[in-house]
DNA sequence: TAAGTAAGCGGACAATTGTCCATTTAAAAA
DNA sequence: TTTTTAAATGGACAATTGTCCGCTTACTTA
């Protein structure tokens, strides 16, 4: 028997689920608005909504894809043209392009945020593909840079690990809001610690 | 009229609420615990209960006093004893202990962790002493080195900021549960990390 | 000691999340 | 086309969080 493939009424639901959960968000925002409201205004029932999205997280990191998607092109766009440049600058623009997304998509990713880190069928976000684009990312330019002889080896892994999850959202928040820093000023400030950090 | 102190019957139920709620946590895990069950469990309405502790958060931060009272003082033991060496050698011991302390209070510090990032009115983990405590010692011994001439000046304030927002709960389970890594392997990647950040 | 007052109390209530399962229905198989 | 099958549905339900507010009581003041 062949795979069944996803059901046309499924599929029609999938999109109105999506379409609906975007306006309200757009609308009252990502904390105002409840699973269940998002069910009744698309017409469908809990258990439909809940059997794509079993979080609110999970809906907010599939609307996040179209951003992302712009995220990794402008990246990539950079990259071609900044090829000539050392692996150090490379990482500089990286970096900022990186807190450029996070300020902007703020409240999208706080939304993923898994709201219980240490249970056991969480799905993590470690796992989740923006994280491995970034971390795969800078382990590449940081490799580049041992490649090229800018910096001595190193566990480039577990740096480009550490300093991904370093760009968390709540420290994000935490330092403009609180902080009262600018985007501008966080992004400087972290350019200036990678750089340190790998450069020294 | 002269400032009134907390009413006896409040005192008891404090004490009452934290006893129960402990020997609770300990039973079944903090995860399997709800405020309305402590509630019932103490005697006490729910209102009574979240007049003092705002969240499941507030109370485990509350009981987690004891436990980080014993860390700072194991920091402030190894600090004296270690007073003659470097502030690199100073830094390695003092990662140390603080990871072996996250690995150990894993499970409450995941609860202390805010629900919402990015609301108004959250109180910062950033914000709470041991977080403050935290970031002022790693400040500290970064200072001491940089007056020492172990490494050039640079902003030991974010570093330490940065530095100390990476051992978050997330990140350390992450690692350990979902890499297959021993409490051991990440101290020794987060040594050798830092200790290139710094001393490079 | 008596009276006044504000802190404290507690449980009903509203809101939300997430689960369950009898029923429906699209699509494959015959 | 008819039958079969399992995916899909939806809304009732259970569990939890957090708020609200009229009542109670410990402490202050006179």
């Amino acid at each position: 028997m062949q795979q069944r493939n996803e059901r046309k009424d499924a599929a029609r639901h999938r999109e109105i689920i999506l379409d609906t959960a975007s306006q309200l968000f757009h609308e009252y925002g990502v904390e105002g608005v409840s699973m269940h409201q998002i069910a009744k205004s698309a017409g469908v029932g809990q258990g439909t909504l809940y059997r794509r999205y079993s979080s609110k997280a999970e809906l907010c990191l599939e609307l996040l894809t179209d951003s992302f998607s712009r995220f990794t092109s402008s990246v990539e766009r950079y990259l071609a043209e900044a090829a000539g440049r050392s692996a150090r600058g490379k990482l500089e623009g990286f970096v900022s392009l990186a807190i450029d997304y996070v300020s902007r998509e703020i409240e999208w990713l706080n939304a993923i945020k898994p709201s219980e880190w240490c249970a056991e069928d969480r799905t993590s976000v470690f796992e989740s593909d923006p994280f491995l684009y970034v971390t795969g990312m800078l382990k590449a330019i940081l490799d580049e840079a041992v490649v090229k002889g800018e910096t001595p080896p190193f566990d480039t892994e577990f740096a480009a690990f550490t300093a991904t999850a370093s760009f968390n959202p709540s420290t994000f928040f935490y330092l403009t809001k609180d902080r009262g820093c600018s985007v501008e000023e966080v992004k400087a400030k972290f350019v200036q610690y990678y750089d340190r950090l790998f450069f020294a």
